[in-house]
DNA sequence: GTCTATAGGCTGATAGAC
DNA sequence: GTCTATCAGCCTATAGAC
C-alpha cells in the first residue's frame, strides 16, 4: 500500500522536476529554445528518460501551457471577489495585462505561439479551464445586462469577445514591439479600459452621424 | 554601359525569385519553415549560391519582413485619402484588420515573431516606413486635436498607440486563436471600432463615477 | 527506470572545383 | 556565379544493455 503510493509519488515528482526544467528553459530562452536534450541536462537525466514520462516534446509543452493557463486563471481569483460587475471587469482586464507582462515567455506560449497549442488549452482537461476564464468575462457583463446597464440590443458574447482582443492586443503588442508604441502599458491599458467600459453603459453613437464632430 | 545595367538587372532578378519562393514557403507552411535549402530547391539553385545575394537567413527573413510591411502601409492608401479625420481612423483601423486577415503570415512574421524582426522593420531604410505607418494614425489624431474635436487634455501618441493594440488585438486573437472568440472578425472589429472612435470624441466619465451605473 | 549509443534526420554555412 | 561536397552542429526518438 504505502510502496505503491511512494511509486507514485516518486513518478509525479520527476514528472514535476521535468516541468519545472522545462518552464525554467521557456522563461530564460524561450519556447523555440526547448529541446529534449537541454532539459534532460538541466535535471542531468539521459535524454531518452523523458520518454517514460511524456510522449514527445509537444506533450511537455502542452502540460507547460496549460499550466500557465492555470495560473492565469489564478490571478483572476482576487478580481473576481468584486461585488460590481463593471469595477471586476476592469480588474481582470488589468490582471490579465500584468500577468502577460510578468510572464512574457509563459504568455507567448499560450497565446502567440501555435493555434493548436492555444486551442488545446482552451479544451484542456481539468474542469474546462478556456470555459471558465471566459466566464470571468462573460458573467459580469451578463449581470450588467440583468441590471440594465448595457445598452439595449448589446451582445454579451461579442462585448467579452472585444475586451479580450483589446487586453490581448496590448500584451502581445508589447511583448514583440518592446520599443515603438512610446507609451508605456499602464496609461495604455488606462485608456483602452475606460473607453471600453465607458462605451458598455453608454448609448452607440449611429455611426452615420459621429463625423459632424462632438465636443 | 549597357553591359553593367544588365549585370545589375540579372543580380536584383535572382535576388527577387529568391525573395519570392520565400515568401511562397513562409505563406504556404510558416515562418518556422522557411529554411535556406527550401528555398534553393524551389527555385533550382543550390543553397550556397543563396549567400551569394543574402548575408545569412535572417537577412532574407528581415527582406521579407520589410517587404511586407511596405504592402500593408499601400494597404493603407485609399483609407488615407479620406478627407475626415474620423472616417479614415476608421478606414485605416479596417485596411490594418483586412491585410492581417488576408495576409496571415506574413503578419506573423512582421508582428509576431522575432521582436528583433519587428523592431528591425520599423528602423528599415527606404524612408523609414516605420515612421510612415505611424503618421497615418498620428495625423488624423492630431487633425482632430487641432479642429477641437478631441476631448481637452488628450494624448494623441498614446490615442494613436492604443487604436494600434486595438487592431492588432483582434488580428493577432483571430490568427493563433482562430476558433474560440465566436465572435467573427467584423462584428468584432465594428464593436471595438465604434466604442473608440466614440471615446474620442466625448468627454471621458471619471472613473470614480463610473461605478454607479448609466443608461 | 535509467543508462549508453545511435539511427536518421534536419539545419546554417563554407571551401574549392569549374 | 554556380556548382558539388561537406563540415559541424543540432534535433527527436528509439533500441538494447544493465
Amino acid at each position: 500500500m504505502g510502496t505503491a503510493q511512494r511509486r507514485a509519488r516518486e513518478k509525479t515528482e520527476l514528472r514535476t522536476r521535468i516541468l519545472d526544467a522545462a518552464r525554467a528553459i521557456v522563461q530564460r530562452e524561450g519556447f523555440g529554445a526547448l529541446t529534449v536534450r537541454k532539459i534532460a541536462d538541466s535535471i542531468e537525466y539521459a535524454p531518452g528518460t523523458l520518454y517514460l514520462y511524456f510522449e514527445n516534446r509537444d506533450a511537455i509543452a502542452r502540460a507547460l501551457s496549460s499550466e500557465g493557463f492555470s495560473e492565469l486563471l489564478q490571478a483572476f481569483a482576487p478580481a473576481e471577489r468584486i461585488a460590481d460587475p463593471l469595477a471586476r471587469l476592469e480588474a481582470i482586464g488589468r490582471a490579465y495585462v500584468r500577468f502577460g507582462m510578468e510572464n512574457p515567455e509563459t504568455y507567448r506560449l499560450i497565446f502567440m505561439e501555435d493555434p493548436q497549442l492555444t486551442t488545446a488549452v482552451f479544451e484542456g482537461a481539468g474542469g474546462d479551464p478556456g470555459q471558465r476564464a471566459y466566464r470571468a468575462l462573460v458573467d459580469p457583463l451578463e449581470e450588467l445586462e440583468e441590471a440594465g446597464r448595457l445598452h439595449p440590443g448589446a451582445n454579451v458574447q461579442a462585448l467579452a469577445d472585444t475586451l479580450w482582443s483589446v487586453v490581448h492586443g496590448i500584451v502581445s503588442l508589447k511583448l514583440t514591439c518592446p520599443g515603438f508604441p512610446v507609451t508605456p502599458v499602464e496609461p495604455l491599458l488606462d485608456i483602452a479600459l475606460r473607453t471600453f467600459l465607458d462605451g458598455l453603459v453608454r448609448p452607440a453613437t449611429p455611426m452615420a452621424t459621429r463625423e459632424s464632430g462632438a465636443v
